[in-house]
DNA sequence: TATTGTTATACTCTATAACTATA
DNA sequence: TATAGTTATAGAGTATAACAATA
């Protein structure tokens, strides 16, 4: 019995380990991730931002806000922002003169594709350097992450 | 020749679009944990420090900035409000004067056990409802995105 | 001269609170 | 009354620059 309890504990002990193991390395890249990032013109939230609108079309403020795990007031500082830049546009609701429709103007678009040749240089490469193994981990890993960080 | 170009150019956009994902599920696990853990009396940045010399032992300011992948007047900062809280210590180094030597208070001990508790009301209780594959996925993904951060 | 650490300043990220306009 | 958005303020996280002490 005693022994049970011991290697329960053990148990225990490594999968926190592992899970402390796991906050570090998400911690650690998304540092590099913002560094790198932030050689471009855009922060990692505004960049996050931009390519959530270029990948799934416009959207209003809340929805942008919900979508990315953070307060309608935070979203819209970020978009005041973006749209000082004239990357995006927040036009009138067709219907709910309360809403406003979040789209990317031409400029937005322009800037978008650069941006992503910018991440290629340094995360795409490294990540395309890896064994196909170690990628399919990985990308079988964000959407785990994802479901997690919604839970 | 055509067909291939655009078989191509589709795999490089599936590829991107996977690291886009990756990157915008890091982050999003990133806020995550940073708002459960600032529910405790630490933040994100300062809770890793203490878990790195919780595990590791007693190091230098410079040794965990490097660790950290911050810059020594970023963890400077760090370890002075760790410091002022009392958990952490700043002694001198035996033969360097130039250098300090941090490790946790009795204090900071206590905490960190209280804080791992915190933790696993979270992050740890939501990885263990996983099955045992996306664990595994998870855990294996972990030292990539580590190595991933070094680059 | 190079390294360790500190202090000062600034920008990014996000939150809470208080407000306006519309539903 | 409830919801969408804005504005103001504050605290966390990190960087750069300038400096002091020691190697």
């Amino acid at each position: 019995m005693l022994c049970i309890v011991k290697l329960r504990s053990m148990n225990a002990t490594g999968f926190e380990a592992e899970v402390a193991t796991l906050i570090h390395a998400v911690g650690l890249l998304t540092r590099r991730v913002r560094a790198a990032v932030a050689s471009n013109d855009l922060s990692l939230s505004q960049t996050m931002v931009m390519a959530r609108i270029a990948k799934e079309g416009p959207a209003t403020a809340s929805d942008l806000a919900r979508e990315e795990s953070i307060k309608p007031q935070s979203m819209g500082t970020i978009l005041s922002e973006l749209e000082e830049l004239g990357l995006i546009a927040r036009e009138p609701h067709p219907t709910d003169r309360r809403q406003k429709v979040i789209s990317l103007t031409a400029k937005g678009l322009a800037i978008r594709r650069t941006a992503s040749n910018e991440k290629r240089t340094w995360l795409s490469q490294a990540i395309s350097q890896l064994d196909k193994d170690e990628q399919k981990t990985l990308f079988a890993a964000s959407e785990i992450l994802k479901r997690l960080a919604e839970k």
